[in-house]
DNA sequence: TCTTAACATTCAATCGATTTCGTTACTTAT
DNA sequence: ATAAGTAACGAAATCGATTGAATGTTAAGA
């Protein structure tokens, strides 16, 4: 096992000062041309690669970008990291990616952690607790610290810094006028609590949309749901009975498992109850039937906030502050569970 | 803005030197409790965190582990990925995740990127592309350089490290069996292309599936699949027509699909053909009918990588190697798809 | 022969924190 | 009174790499 290479031990082979052999590595003209090649020839013989702990430390910056979402085992989340991985890696960054389980405390420890030194800027969402609790100092501590921090989709209006987030709203108005455009006129909802921010926009998109067509809000047809483990028994306490033909849902699952129960009820879906989602997931495409839903182009997003963060970092100039909030266009796919 | 503050700022403004302030707040009993308190205080106050990066360069070691998988967007990978934060964050660790994207350009780059200080140890499966090549020079350099490999999944046979798999020939074997013990006896089954090992593992365990049943082979009955983007395609063009009542699926995409298709020639999914998949994701829990599975427990598969890496980072002995295969046992989880 | 410039290489500081080894100043024992 | 011991703190080396300033060497020109 031969351990990892430094310049030191180049130097001490070659009898050079340590100096020399990294302004040689480096090209510098400053040094012979034939010490220049003796060293390059060593170091790419023993496989020299600089120790990035040691470069960020000098450079004081790390080339990582830190991204925290709420939850990793979720296809939205992880279609954004794509995108954000896509650009940095062009860009030569490195991408650190924790998940904050949608807990607060690991939330702001995994941000300490990150903003001693480990990364240049972050790229959060945050947790479902983070904004019950809307406790958000570790956010603006971090920003005053001098760090660039973007938040999207989960974004909190209050904070002073970049977003990027889909216009919930409109998308979800949009989703329920084509529930109303092919028929339906008993739409219910299924949400989340209100809390949740994206939860919030969607319904109040929903009852914009109703609104578009004079439909008045029903609120027992609005369902919300707070612990998504047992949505299953919601929904379908929910459904029994319910005189409905148009369901919007706020994520894939809730709509899936809508199908699911109505399904049980020997409902057909689209024809009895036609069914619109949100989040174009892998569910949605290959579920049977397929489900309309409202895409958020999650790797567009996540390219986008990765071009922000590093366009901070890279031009900052001192004393000019400029914030942006960006609204990536959402976009209704139609399938089969809307098609009548 | 106020800038991060560092031990040189405490001592300068506390009129101590910095060794002085290193102690005290580490509580050594070499400094007076007057000072102790004062510093502490003061650093309190100006909510002073050691900067990690040169805490990583003093004590040559980052505790960051780094994780290399084939697709970011992939609900098993997204498991073992939260098996693997869930451990390393109790023991103090961050875990950088970085995808290959399943090109093998993209595995050597980070690999080495993250080589050269950013990681104590790797966390690994293999890309598609690198299997396909068969060129492991970057694994066994990382290795050679003492740093600790963890394979999972998609491990390379002939490499020496440790590796955590699940038993896929068994796994494929008792789904088979299942299928033939439901009453099932014309078998299909739907693969990626060899050089895919857990693939190749599967298909085995299919043939010896059929064979426990004494059912001959009919390679006819076998689909191999080399582009996932066009599995649609080709695996209606290959149930066409075709004289079967059972699938099995070395994943839940092939799966799933496999049940869209039987539904458009109007056959019913378990009654006509019963189907079993592999990978126990969100489709296969929420599609409609709800797919018969094989589950591998992708997180214990991360928590035990990650118990496995830890501990070898922190307790390695000088001169002794030992490395471990451990087999994560697989779980056939029944559900709509084969209830008959 | 002496000066001067050009060139090659090394020194030393730096990034932030830790740690070993001194260095004071004082107290206690002999 | 002298040696020894202790408490409290500081200087400097270290981790690995970079870089401006300083040093040393050589050859050309006066």
């Amino acid at each position: 096992m031969k351990q990892k290479i430094t310049l030191k031990h180049i130097a001490k082979e070659l009898e050079i000062s340590v100096s020399t052999v990294s302004k040689a590595l480096k090209g510098s003209k400053e040094i012979s041309e034939d010490t220049r090649q003796k060293v390059k020839a060593f170091a790419k013989l023993y496989n020299y690669k600089p120790n990035n702990i040691a470069l960020s430390l000098k450079n004081r910056k790390t080339k990582t970008i830190a991204v925290i979402i709420p939850e990793i085992v979720h296809h939205f989340f992880t279609t954004v990291i794509g995108g954000i991985e896509k650009v940095a890696n062009e860009k030569g960054y490195q991408v650190i990616i924790c998940s904050s389980n949608n807990s607060f405390d690991k939330e702001v420890i995994n941000m300490e952690m990150l903003a001693s030194g480990s990364a240049d800027g972050f790229i959060l969402s945050v947790a479902k607790e983070t904004q019950q609790k809307g406790d958000y100092h570790h956010i603006t501590e971090t920003i005053n610290q001098g760090m660039p921090v973007i938040m999207f989709d989960r974004v909190v209006d209050e904070m002073v810094c970049d977003k990027i987030i889909v216009d919930d709203v409109r998308g979800a108005q949009h989703a329920t006028n084509h529930l109303l455009s092919i028929g339906c006129r008993k739409v219910a909802l299924i949400t989340t609590v209100d809390y949740v921010s994206v939860g919030k926009l969607r319904t109040l998109g929903y009852k914009r949309g109703l609104s578009a067509y004079d439909i008045e809000i029903d609120e027992s047809l609005i369902l919300k749901i707070e612990d998504v483990a047992h949505c299953h028994e919601k929904i379908h306490a929910f459904l029994k009975d319910k005189d409905i033909d148009g369901i919007f849902a706020v994520n894939e699952l809730f709509a899936a498992t809508a199908a699911r129960v109505l399904k049980g009820f020997h409902k057909s879906v689209p024809d009895d109850v036609a069914i619109v989602g949100f989040t174009d997931g892998i569910l949605s495409k290959h579920c049977i039937p397929s489900l309309t839903t409202v895409s958020q182009h999650g790797k567009q997003m996540g390219e986008y906030s990765s071009k922000l963060l590093i366009n901070k970092l890279e031009n900052h100039e001192e004393g000019i502050e400029e914030y942006k909030t960006v609204i990536i266009d959402t976009e209704l796919i139609e399938r089969e569970s809307t098609a009548r």
